[in-house]
DNA sequence: TTTTTTCCTTGACAACTGTCAAGTTCCGGG
DNA sequence: CCCGGAACTTGACAGTTGTCAAGGAAAAAA
């Protein structure tokens, strides 16, 4: 577009004409902006209707039509609107990641002491682990998938980063609050938190009602070892 | 077949011909454990079999006539050996636990400093990241199915805890050189290693040739942390 | 040997999958 | 108003899948 209005400049003859033909460049790229704009409004609707029904069934049981089925689309809009159906994982992952990212930085904004951190986190992890379950199995689900699919391991692994750096935004807190730094690397406290988290989701998944005061406690055991 | 043994003597109105019953049922009790055992034995060559395929495509892509054209076998012998998919996967599940949850104990068993059972262990992690990536991304795979198909819950939850009996075999004996107790529970120990790993793993996977050493360094750094 | 049981092969079936092309509806610009 | 393209629907396609039944071979039993 950028090239356009360049090349109506470079023919142009007259000021006015080369206003009116910036004027309609301009218009027009307005109006790309707009439609892309729309794409990706629509791209991102088509998506969290499809997480819907992969955080049901997982990554390997789920076929675009169960997911229109699941949904007020029909099989040939998710067609239209990704390019195929890796297309339509990764872009479910990446808007997926959004949302998981931020969870926990409201706590660590406002916490103004160790214990109010602590049961900040604690209340989160909690609700998440029960109210978003099963959200949290299909990341589990498509960051194993990555150990097979090229084309996801990307993505995961930035949003692997991008929770490391969650976790470390925490952590850091905690330490910060007690004057302290904390004892392990980002990599350690992830995979730690993570293997927890994990461990408790499956159980909690299978039924096991202790699984979530267990973690409450492992964690609440471990916050101040590693700071 | 005991029934049938207390049936024969109960009828049996001679000792010999008692003793002729019991040792038919006897026979016939031993030919069974004997096809049992057979049975057994073929199920398990066919679950080997079956594992390559699946370390190569992942449980999503491995279908069984892709794991027939890939062995010695044709597809139906598999149906004929396991009642449908999900028992021959479960199969596989169970005997690769058989296989994985020794690794370390040799390391464990010999070592007489902790400098040796860190040497040991670090070797020993480092090969099996580079030589039996495949089987383990494998094992992450089933996990995460586990959290969407219950019935691979049971064995899935089994070996979970096998393998946090392992971690803390090591770390127990590793705390034991030092005159020390370890410092964090089995749970967490093991959520620490296997977060570790399962990172380690996606990195080396996705090419990273710094996956291997940086997993070393920072599990040299733990150990005497954590004992 | 003959018969029976176990073991395995083959082929078929119905269901499901991703993909796509042809057709329909809808909307904004001219 | 109308017309062109964007947005969407529908149906069909070729390929794959789990399952299974019918039959053959091989071994065991008689």
């Amino acid at each position: 577009m950028t090239d356009d209005v360049i090349g109506d400049q470079e023919t142009g003859d007259s000021a006015t004409m080369a206003r009116q033909a910036t004027g309609a460049a301009k218009r027009e790229a307005v109006a790309e902006i707009v439609r892309d704009d729309k794409f990706n409004a629509r791209r991102i609707e088509l998506a969290e209707a499809a997480l819907e029904t992969l955080g049901e069934l997982g990554f390997a049981r789920t076929s675009l039509r169960e997911i229109a089925q699941n949904s007020a689309f029909t099989h040939g809009v998710f067609h239209y609107y990704f390019s195929d159906k890796l297309d339509l994982i990764c872009c479910c992952v990446r808007h997926y990641k959004a949302k998981c990212v931020t969870r926990y930085d409201e706590v660590v904004a406002t916490a103004t002491s160790r214990d109010e951190l602590t049961e900040g986190f604690l209340a989160k992890l909690a609700a998440t682990l029960q109210n978003e379950a099963r959200m949290h199995r299909l990341w589990y689900d498509l960051r194993s998938q990555a150990m097979f699919e090229a084309a996801f391991r990307k993505d995961v692994l930035e949003i692997d980063k991008s929770l490391e750096a969650m976790i470390w935004r925490i952590a850091s807190r905690y330490a910060e609050l007690g004057g302290k730094r904390p004892a392990s690397s980002p990599g350690a406290l992830y995979a730690l938190f993570d293997g927890l988290f994990q461990s408790a989701l499956l159980k909690h998944l299978a039924g096991d009602k202790r699984a979530v005061p267990e973690l409450l406690d492992e964690v609440r055991r471990l916050l101040p070892t590693i700071c």
